[in-house]
This record gives structure tokens, C-alpha cells and sequence, in this order.
DNA sequence: CGCGCTATTGATGGTCGTCAACCGCTGTGG
DNA sequence: CCACAGCGGTTGACGACCATCAATAGCGCG
């Protein structure tokens, strides 16, 4: 669990990822020799609503899906977190349970570290903070720009940037099904397949089960909006 | 400017807002001695998309809309910010523009703390921090939670918790017109009109020019739904 | 008094969510 | 090793909801 490589590979994430990055080297391995390394498989939940939040986690391996549901069951999906990603920000400030969901949607490796010990180390590295803060932001403006994408784009649009967003975080090939590109596009399952059967015509895509690949991601582009931040 | 009975209002609103309550009364002295008060009048804009932040801006007395708009003009209000609620969050800790303009909607005086000095108060304060990041997260969630109420809630739904929130937090009487309204819900000023007539043949609200009453506010709430966060 | 903005209501059509049926994998259990 | 269940994918038909356009009326302000 604390062997000296798992602390190393731990620093390694911590030192690309967007909240301790630019922190001196010592407080990095300081804040790796706190953490738990936590396995999950595919499908593991990570934490539900309700759960009250006690430590601070961040991928190092793998995915996490951070999603909400509505009262008839539709779900949002508003942050897929890979390496140096982390799943709960607010969570350790307050402690409370918020609404989302967190599920592995592949095996996957998170360092947690225990809430208060986060917090004394977030206070005496004011850049963590700031860090933080300048996240939530980008969350708040993506959530808005999601909801105006709802009111004056088509599903088509919307899909096509979600399907632009996922390509520049992972490259081409895309290992998701129709369901959580759905839920990633706000829209119905049928819907986003729809749209990727015509994507797939025009030769853009192409995909077999659980898989899409982008052949010409230029087509995908719409200039004047930015990425998304998922 | 800094008339002590300017500071004594400055103070009295810092100790009821969500960001600063609970701070020892000498702290929220010191805060109001570096704040600069402004005046605002009905409709000016206290700050556009790309104007850069340099000062944490909060409502002392009357009201500020923030919203953002779409390539297609159509705009989305997340934001109203009366007294003891502040305009720009994120802003004076990255010190960067973002998209979102912010007009009064009322004569309006607002109290501005150059940028590095109200870093440094809150990094003393590390309570104001946690608020901070505590009521970003509840914009990210009351974001989500509109997301997810446009694809399974009707525009008739939408409206009625937009009123139902309005009315928690200014009363019965709200000076508002269909545009803005629309602009809470997601939706047209045709379609908040349709809605809101209804609900006046049904005798829940009543209205004139600019002005909402509603009569019956328990006709809006629907149980098992949460208050927006606007 | 006339211009402009808000309110109001009707008519129309498009988008897309919903329901339903079907196909082809894949993995499991007999 | 085969049969079957179950899930993801695929396509079609239908219709509700609501955005859009249009036309008009009322109020306020210079």
C-alpha cells in the first residue's frame, strides 16, 4: 500500500495533475505519504448520494464516471475523471453528502486522502486552493453552456461536441456505448444512436459495440465554441 | 466614501451574507475599511464578458443580475444577487475574465475589495474560503439540477419552481417581466407568458406590467423537489 | 402624439422523445 | 458444445411539446 513505488507513481500523477501542479516536489510526497491507494473494479460504486465525504480523492488509473439522476431516472453524466482528476472537490471542505454518483467504469486505482489532514495541507498551499477554486469554475461554466446548448443547438451539435470533447481527452478511439454518450449529450439513447448511424454514413465515425472511432475529427468541429470541460 | 456610517452598513450586510457570517466583527471591520463602495443605476453593467477581475464584488443593497448568453443571443440568467451575495466567486483568485455579464436590475450599491487584498483576508479566514467553495457548489449542483429539469420537466414545471424560488426569497411581490422570467426557465417569453396566464385563470398569481404576485404559493411547490439555487 | 417595448394570443411546423419490434452478440448454464 | 437469455444496437412510426412567426393591443416616455 506504501511501498516507495506506489508513492512514486502517486507523485508522478499528482505532479500533471490540475490541482498540485507546480507544487514543490517535497509537499507532493508529503501529501502522497497521506494517501490510501483504493482498487475498484468496473462498475464499482466509488460514492453515492447520501454518502457524507470524508476523504479527498483523485484518480491515479483508470475512470471515473461522476453522474446525477433525476427523479424518473434520467441520468447526467458531468465529469468523467482520468488520472490527476479528482471526483469530489467540494466534498472535503464541507464533509456533506452532495447527489452524484461516482462509479469505476474501468479498474481503476484513487489515492484518498483523509479530509482534515487535505484540508491543513490545502491551507498551507494557497495555490491548491486557488486551484480548486478555478476548477468549480470551469464546472459552473460548463454546466451553463450545457444548458444553452440545450435551448439553441440540436441534438446533432450537441452530440458532435461531446463526441469533439472526448476526442481531444482520449484520443480516437472512444471506449463508450450509446447509453453514456447519451447521458454525457442530454439527450435519449435512440437519439444519440440515430445521430452516430448518420456520423457513421457521412464516414466521420465508425463504431462496433462499446467502441466508436473518429476517422476525421476535423468534421466534428464547430469553430466559435469552445470544448467542453467533462 | 468611508464615512463610518457607510462602514456600519458595509459591516451589517457582511454579517448576515453567506461568505463572511460567522467572522469575528474586528475581521469584518477590517474587510469593510478596504472596501470601496460603488453606485449602480437601473441597467447599468458592473462587469462584461473579457473585462478582467480585480476586485471581489458584493451586493450591499439592491439587486444584480448575472447571466450569459449564446451565440444566437439567447440568454441564460444564473444569478441574482441581492445584498450579502457577491457577484464573482472565482474571479479574484484567478484574476481572469469569463462569459458572463453582469447588469443592475435596480439602483444598486455594491462594495469592490481590490483583488490581493481580499486573497490575503481570505487565506487568514480559511472559514471564508469553505464558503466559498461551499456555495460554488451549489451552483454547480443548481446547474445540473437544470439540466436535468429540461429533459424531464415541462416548461410549466420549470416555471413554477423558478416562482416558487423567487417567491422564497423576495416575498409575494416580485418585480420581474416575462423576459426575465424566461430567462430563470429556460425558456421563450412566449412560452413563460402562456404558462403564467394560466396560472392566472387559476387564480395562483396575478400580475401587471413588470410585476408578479403570487396568491397562492403553495399551488407551486411540488414536494419532493429542492429550491433552485439563483 | 408617435415610437418602442411589453404583453397577449393564435397558428404552424419541426425536433426529438417515446414506444415497439427486431437483430446480432456474448456469455452462461446445462 | 449448444441453446437460450439478456443486453446493446438499429430502425420505424407517431405524436407531444414548444419554439417560432405573426399580428395586435396596451402602456410609458420623450
Amino acid at each position: 500500500m506504501k511501498s516507495p513505488a506506489n508513492i512514486e507513481k502517486t507523485v508522478a500523477v499528482f505532479s500533471q495533475s490540475g490541482i498540485f501542479k507546480g507544487l514543490d516536489l517535497d509537499a507532493q510526497r508529503d501529501l502522497a505519504e497521506m494517501a490510501v491507494t483504493k482498487q475498484y473494479a468496473k462498475d464499482d460504486i466509488v460514492f453515492q448520494p447520501q454518502d457524507p465525504c470524508d476523504a479527498f480523492t483523485m484518480v491515479i488509473e483508470g475512470l471515473i464516471r461522476v453522474s446525477r439522476c433525476s427523479a424518473t431516472g434520467k441520468r447526467l453524466t458531468y465529469l468523467l475523471a482520468g488520472p490527476g482528476e479528482s471526483i469530489n472537490l467540494v466534498g472535503p471542505f464541507t464533509g456533506a453528502p452532495r447527489d452524484n454518483i461516482a462509479e469505476a467504469t474501468d479498474d481503476t486505482v484513487i489515492a484518498a486522502i483523509e479530509r482534515n489532514n487535505f484540508i491543513a495541507f490545502a491551507f498551507e498551499h494557497p495555490q491548491v486552493i486557488i486551484n480548486i477554486i478555478e476548477t468549480l469554475g470551469q464546472a459552473v461554466d460548463s454546466a451553463n453552456s450545457r444548458i444553452l446548448d440545450m435551448l439553441d443547438k440540436r441534438v446533432a451539435e450537441r452530440l458532435k461536441r461531446v463526441l469533439n470533447t472526448l476526442f481531444k481527452k482520449y484520443g480516437p478511439v472512444l471506449n463508450f456505448n450509446a447509453v453514456e454518450i447519451a447521458e454525457l449529450a442530454s439527450t435519449t439513447t435512440e437519439s444519440a444512436l440515430r445521430v452516430m448511424g448518420n456520423l457513421r454514413k457521412k464516414g466521420i465515425i465508425d463504431k462496433m459495440r462499446g467502441q466508436i472511432t473518429i476517422l476525421k475529427p476535423e468534421a466534428l468541429v464547430d469553430p466559435e465554441i469552445k470544448d467542453l470541460w467533462i
